[in-house]
This record gives C-alpha cells, structure tokens and sequence, in this order.
DNA sequence: GACCTAAACGAACGATCGTGCTATTATCTA
DNA sequence: TAGATAATAGCACGATCGTTCGTTTAGGTC
C-alpha cells in the first residue's frame, strides 16, 4: 500500500463517519480537509471531484458492508441460523455509523438525483435484495422454510423491518427497537416455516 | 385570507415539492425565489431564517398528512378496512411527492441535527406511530383482531413495511412495490386476526 | 385623495462552495 | 545520493449560501 492510497484510506474512513452522521453532501471538500487536517487542494487531489468522493465513500463503505455484515453471515449454517446473522450483523454495523446505515440516508439523498452516485446507490440495494432473497432461498433447501414461498416477498419482508428498526432507532431512540425487530423477525421466520 | 398568507402559502407549496425532490436542506433561498418568481430579500421577509421556512415547510405537509391520510381513514369502518384505508391513502399520499413521502427523507437528514426542525419530525413521526397504535386497538375493540396483540408490534410491523415500500418505490421504482406491500399488509392482518 | 402598514425589491455583506493553477515538499527508484 | 515522481500545499476564481439593510411599491382605512 503505498503513501498515497494509505491517506486516501484514512481520509475516506473519516469522510465516512461524517457521511453518516449528517448525508453525502454535507462532506465538503473544505470541511472534510479539516478533518482530516489537510489542504482543500491537497485533498481534492486525490478524488478529482465531488461525485468521485461521493462514490469513493459509498465503495469504501460497500467493501465494509460485505466484509462484516453479508461475508460472515454467509459463514453461518444456511436457513435461520444465516438469517439471523444476517439481520444481527446489519444492526451491528449501523451501530458502528452515528447515524445508521449510510445506504439508507445516501439513498435517500440521491433517490431523484441521476447520476453516478445514484447508479452506484441503485446497484448496491439490488444487490442486498438480492442477498436477502438467496439466503431466504438457502432457507428453503435445508427445509428451515416451505417450499412455497416467495423468496421476493421474504426480501421484501425482511428488508422493511430493517427500515422500520432503522427510522425507530434514530429517531425514537428508544432500547424497544430492537425487541420490535427481533419480535417481527420471529414472526417472519414461524410464518415460512 | 390576506395577501400575504396567500403568497406564503404559494410559496410553500412550491416549497414542498422542491424539499421532496431532493431534500429540506436543498431548499435554498435563492432556488425558492426563483421558483416562485420573487426576490430573495422578498421571500426571506415572510419567515425571518430558513430554520423557520423549513418548519413551515413542515408543518405545511404535516397540515396536509393529516386532511387527505389520517382523517378520511378514521371516516372509515374501524378495524380492517381502516387499516387499508390508512395504507393506501399513505401510499397515495407519497405518490403525489416526486421523491415520496416527505417525512421519511427529512427524518433522515435531521434525525443527528439537534434543533427545531428534528424536534418537530419527532413529534410528527410518534404522533404517527400513535396513530397506527391506535388504529391497531380500534381493530381489536371491533373483533377484527384478537384481544392479546401488542398494538405497538403492530405499528412497528405496519410502519416497516411502509418504509419497506417507500425504498422499493423511490429506487428500485419497479411495479411490484405496491404488490409486495399489499403481501405483506394481508399477512400481517391475517395473523393478527 | 392622504396616511399607514404590509409586502416585495435591489444591492451588498462575509462565508463557504467546488475546482483550477502553480509551487513546494515528501517518497521512491536507480 | 541524484533525479524522478507522487503527494500535499497555497492561492485564487466565480458562484452561491443565509442574512441584513434601506428603499420602493401595493393594499387597505379614514
């Protein structure tokens, strides 16, 4: 790893705290080389623009993401024991974020604003989808679920009551969060099975 | 209505559809005027900072979630059928925003920015949160559900699965959205029942 | 029609935005 | 250790940000 990619890494590390916390935008180039304690120019060197260090923040955080939430899970015995990892990996990680998972807020940031950052945000939230349906489809074939299940719907199912855990815990901010979404988990599972 | 109220309104309105597109904070002043064909200094003068145009903004939408989602619910038959009376006008509701519901994006830009406008999102979402509460018991009292459920699982439950839609449709923008929660809304019924 | 207030405007402010340029340091290679 | 290259800094730019000020126009009241 050479000097220039050892910094890069440090700055996006931070940049993504900052992300998360407030959005994507709000980590401008002046107050991310604050942060950072560098120059404006000597910070913008090595992103070029704005939309590739919105997109460098999201990959940062996308290689992240796999590395701890979907990669152990898939590590895990596949049917429930796999889900269940799965959602607690995903709690986990949000936790580590001030403000949740960042794909949440970027995804809502950049939901009307085409682009390349958009692209990226859309490609990674199918492919979560896309996870949650193989796994629920894992789930089939070791008979932890029926075999007549929609595996769309389960994504779907599963995927909600993240988004409904996500808005109670940072918002509400109350310790039932996780009961709720541990009981609709629960729910979930019996009624597959 | 003086004239002053008038244009506020106007300009509100305006307001909301800018702040839906993209975000609160986007809502610039000088965007704002020039949407609405005023001058900044002229716009400004109706709210004194932009903390309280976005308030109003707000407060605004809030005016309007409850007239065309909350009310014609509660008109309806209490129990199921103002649950899915309450579902779809909430989904219709979204529908008429570019980027949806309003509350969902603000809540995110604002759930870590300490101040008015985070105060006044919180207030909205537990007041909506109660409603669904609420909503949920009116369903027990009437024998469409059974007398043991927990009514806050069952906001939580139907409050995730309007945020499960709300990403599907702003992103993924594919017309199952509205099927997969239609699924999962008669299966949460069905097993409250 | 005179008077008063409400509403809108034009111009300017300091700050910050993203992005160029050029110069100065580090770091690596031969 | 000299030279080449990569990394960072300094400075400036036009644009836009929220906000303030003084002025002008419009509406309503006597």
């Amino acid at each position: 790893m050479t000097k220039g990619q050892d910094t890069k890494n440090s700055i996006l590390s931070i940049a993504l705290g900052m992300a998360s916390e407030s959005s994507l935008e709000s980590v401008t180039i002046g107050s991310l080389a604050k942060a950072t304690n560098m120059s404006k120019s000597g910070l913008f060197a090595h992103f070029q623009s704005k939309e590739n260090l919105q997109i460098a923040i999201l990959e940062f955080a996308a290689d992240d993401f796999i590395a701890n939430v979907v990669l152990p899970a898939l590590q895990q015995k596949a049917g429930i024991p796999r889900i269940k990892a799965l959602v607690e990996n995903w709690v986990h990680w949000g936790e580590k974020l001030k403000g949740g998972c960042i794909f949440v807020s970027a995804s809502t940031e950049f939901s009307e604003r085409p682009g390349k950052v958009r692209d990226f945000l859309l490609g990674q939230q199918q492919s979560w989808i896309e996870s949650l349906k193989k796994i629920g489809n894992s789930a089939i074939k070791v008979n932890d679920f029926r075999e007549d299940i929609d595996c769309e719907q389960f994504a779907f199912d599963l995927y909600s009551m993240l988004m409904g855990y996500h808005y109670y815990s940072i918002l509400l901010r109350t310790d039932e969060s996780k009961q709720r979404l541990e009981e609709a988990l629960d729910r979930l599972i019996n009624s597959y099975r």
